[in-house]
DNA sequence: CACACATATCTTGACATCAAGACACTTTCG
DNA sequence: CGAAAGTGTCTTGATGTCAAGATATGTGTG
């Protein structure tokens, strides 16, 4: 009987007329979000990072040389509109870690890479980040994230191309 | 072979010493949070909602009568800070769909109720919601959802604990 | 070539959120 | 009873996000 099952059984108390058995599985993914978010943070935090920073520079770090992606690929890559990825472009040019070329194809656009500084924070964060990660996984067994992961990928199917 | 796996793939061709299995669960828990959110928007927003004001609302109504929590309670069931509350709060009752009374009780804290508008309206709201929420899991058979909750939870619940 | 349309990025303005700390009232305990 | 510690809520200041629209460059068509 945890959180979401209560709410659930609230609901079906007050609503008995409404279907309320999805509310069970988003309300957990919510949820499990939220406590994976704050939990990664803490690591981000050491290396002066955020969700958004970190993000951006493990996009263009696992990308592989030249460590560079435009603003629309980072885009796609991260799911956010265009008015937030020029803000995180500021902020991380702002404090050395990418730098912002011309596009030398295409003179609308530019280029962001990953500074020397920029590469060699993400390169040893990111090792603290797998670590965190395992540790937030490690109540589930092997067998059991393989499961999982495969229900998610599913549903995240039905979604995505919808 | 989907976004999340395009990731793992970057990262074992980059950094081969990482174990990167635990990125695309919580990578796939990420982006699906991200995606059911953007698809319920869009039925809170034709009740005048979002996230926030529907998750109060909500939260007062499957309460049951008489609608009224303290805003300490709402922060528990909410899992947002006291700043963000007292925000939320404010923004609701300028909208006339919550009332702030002075808790009896104890003369430090509040009692936050739904107002006739309010109760009407997140009780219109809810029905639609539970409708949009079971075409975004219509993806899966009942018996996927069943075993995605079990896992979900159990995952929840090495997580909350700790 | 010139015009219309498309695309890439940035700007603006409105919110939502958090962390940290302020403030008022309550509870505890000597 | 009164001081100290605890608790509930609000305030402040900094960020992050989005939607909508602006701007500049690129592309295609007659």
């Amino acid at each position: 009987m945890d959180h979401v099952d209560n709410i659930l059984k609230q609901w079906r108390q007050e609503r008995p007329d409404l279907d309320v058995a999805p509310m069970a599985t988003i309300g957990r993914v919510k949820r499990l979000n939220h406590a994976l978010i704050r939990a990664m943070e803490k690591t981000w935090a050491k290396y002066g990072l955020t969700d958004a920073s970190f993000d951006v520079l493990a996009t263009l770090r696992r990308e592989g040389a030249p460590y560079a992606l435009s603003p629309g690929d980072l885009m796609a890559s991260t799911m956010v509109t265009s008015g937030t990825m020029t803000h995180r472009i500021n902020q991380l040019e702002k404090a050395g870690l990418i730098e912002r070329v011309k596009n030398p194809d295409d003179g609308r656009g530019f280029l962001i890479s990953l500074s020397q500084r920029g590469f060699e924070l993400i390169d040893e964060a990111v090792v603290a980040h797998v670590e965190t990660q395992a540790q937030l996984v490690s109540g589930l067994t092997v067998d059991q994230r393989a499961q999982l992961d495969e229900l998610l990928k599913q549903f995240l199917a039905g979604l995505e191309q919808a």
